[in-house]
DNA sequence: GATCTATATTAGACGTGTTCTAGATTTCCT
DNA sequence: AGGAAATCTAGAACACGTCTAATATAGATC
């Protein structure tokens, strides 16, 4: 428990919460410890990760492209961090509670293990 | 209409499709035109994107960390690119057609204008 | 088929986000 | 207070994507 990680975690209490990139986290941080570092932003946001104190939104990590241009949804693998197109039940009645949005595409991802990653264990 | 365009597009029908990075793209290009660039690369997927031929997969520039644990969906604005927490009807309902599958989280974005957005134009 | 212009290609520099490294500092257990 | 273990720092390194400026090519026109 350090006054650095403090800092980190007070970024999530200041302003707006919710959503915040590791750039955002470091300028509200040094706004209490001036001198706070990169590293140590990234190494306190990975540990309240592991900690489950916050979620990490999932992103590959490179930009990828379909060349299936049919309406369909996907499956990440947590393990081997491949993409599979799947096709899930219920997607159509998907519907916002909150009206005064514009949806123009719905998507649904699923987590977990694929095929063969599954069987591999 | 050039050898390094078919090529990049070629990569698609190579091996096992889909989903592909630009860099995977660019190894399976370079087994037909080796000396291809990796400029070369991008410049055809942002070409075969506008086209409508190929869609890119939506994600966000950064990492971001959500302090909200409770489960919850999202709805990314493509004008501001912010995130917004959002809860959908229906996304209790959702069930993965293919059983092989191992999920352990399932999540819901929309894509679209946000209130704000949507309210200024 | 030769010429020409607009477009595409190339290598490499650059920008941004993230991770790694190595050494100095701090926490906190006893 | 002493000391082991963990944390902090600046900066280098890395990955992915974009930009630049000079060269090469496609394909329309004569």
């Amino acid at each position: 428990m350090t006054p650095q990680r403090l800092a980190v975690w007070a970024a999530f209490e200041d302003g707006e919460a919710g959503h915040l990139s590791a750039d955002e986290v470091l300028r509200r941080a040094r706004h209490i410890v001036p001198e706070v570092s990169r590293a140590t932003v990234y190494n306190a946001l990975s540990q309240f990760v592991a900690a489950g104190l916050l979620s990490p939104i999932e992103r590959t990590s490179s930009q990828l492209y379909d060349p299936n241009l049919a309406p369909h949804h996907h499956f990440h693998c947590r393990l081997c961090r491949r993409l599979f197109d799947v096709h899930p039940h219920g997607s159509d009645q998907l519907a916002l509670a909150e009206r005064e949005y514009v949806v123009e595409q719905t998507s649904v991802i699923f987590e977990g293990l694929c095929p063969s990653c599954a069987a591999d264990r």
